[in-house]
DNA sequence: ATTCTATCATACCGGTCGGTATGGTAAGAT
DNA sequence: ATCTTACCATACCGACCGGTATGATAGAAT
């Protein structure tokens, strides 16, 4: 269908640097300091030029001159557009989450700044346009590359769902029936917010301010004082 | 940038039809009725297309091959690609709108009947492939076309929205003092447990019963009643 | 019977696409 | 000094893109 040119249809191929690392034993041999230098700026174009515009509205050339490279560079890093895709934006996904909720300080804290700690954390990655772009390119490649949104469930969703309803177990002040719904609800209205306020134009059209949303959240979650 | 040809790059035209719109005498002489029917089979095919591959993705030749017709025809109907995508997507989102929450039944129940109802409305209309697809697409090109973004918005958030403040400002029985907050994380909760279920693929991933959430959201309704 | 209109079929236009081929250059390893 | 490696520049490939041109056909309106 389309524009794709199925010179390689079938049979995997692989990328230049996969076939050497295959019959040149097992040396790992790490890539030379230009090289990898090379390979950060393809990454770093491919990653613009992506999340600007999307997987079919990117091309191979725009990315090249991007990078300051020549297209077989670009090639001889990755086995074909797809390759280079799905590896930037998996790198991008992994990257994201390990700086995240690493923050060990909020162990003890109350049940409500613990979780306005998570939603600050939501509402400030969203003041990064890039991670906005990344949001946008997430959800409107679900379809053709679906290996994506599960990495992204499995690294992003589920943990942040996890560490809240974990946080609602281990205490005992705030008594919810249904820990995991609740935690829906809160990260749910957050990232709503977010992607109405940032992706859809919001802001510009329905502003809303994000503290009443928390403040709102955190009302509800002191309705769940035990007496 | 890429393969837009811009052969018609300035100087706004019209398409066929509109221009003989312009000089025969303003008769709206409706079309022929073959001609409507060619027209809506452009359309649904374009619909289907577009919803599918993504509007880089699709391709008019596509396009003009699925709605049984030549792409010459397609040209005398449209404008132009962005032309037959805007005018398609924007008839879909306010015939969305028009088919959904007209039922007047409702109209005396007490709040968590009316919001129950609500959700169920989204939910279904996330059980329909098509509408789901529609959702990605508009986020997916929410960037490239912000003017439907803003119709998406105009047209189906802040109606849904003022209805469930309307409905909370226009009873006793429960109290919020944020209203507008509470209908945000209501929709919220609700439209992002669609997003991640049908279009992250957290249906397969980390399925969640929408039963539950709902349910939730009423429990929390309940804990602001009055006394 | 003639004119007009909307469609058809087919072919074309310039340009871009993803991807490859050829051949050259500079640096580091042997 | 030779070889290898990673890159460069340029040009090419076939396919497909959005959009147009030409000329034929068939139905309805006059």
């Amino acid at each position: 269908m389309k524009k794709s040119n199925d010179t390689k249809a079938n049979a995997p191929t692989k990328s230049r640097r996969e076939i050497k690392k295959f019959w040149t034993d097992e040396g790992e041999q790490e890539l030379s300091e230009t090289s990898r230098k090379k390979r950060a700026q393809i990454i770093e174009a491919a990653l613009e030029t992506f999340l600007q515009l999307g997987y079919e509205g990117a091309s191979m050339n725009l990315v090249a001159e991007r990078a300051g490279v020549i297209k077989q560079t670009i090639y001889s890093h990755f086995q074909d557009k797809q390759s280079l895709f799905r590896e930037v934006i998996a790198s991008l996904t992994v990257d994201y989450v390990q700086n995240a909720l690493q923050e060990p300080e909020l162990i003890n804290k109350p049940l409500p700044a613990v979780l306005r700690k998570i939603a600050e954390t939501i509402l400030a990655r969203h003041q990064d346009p890039r991670h906005i772009r990344f949001v946008r390119t997430m959800i409107g490649e679900a379809e053709r590359f679906p290996e994506l949104a599960k990495l992204f469930t499995d690294t992003t969703v589920r943990p942040v769902l996890s560490l809240i309803v974990e946080r609602i177990k281990n205490q005992t002040i705030y008594k919810f029936d249904d820990p995991e719904a609740f935690a829906r609800v809160f990260i749910g209205t957050v990232v709503n917010h977010c992607l109405q306020q940032h992706i859809l134009h919001g802001k510009e059209l329905l502003p809303f301010d994000a503290t009443r949303l928390v403040d709102e959240l955190v009302a509800i979650v002191e309705l769940h004082r035990v007496s």
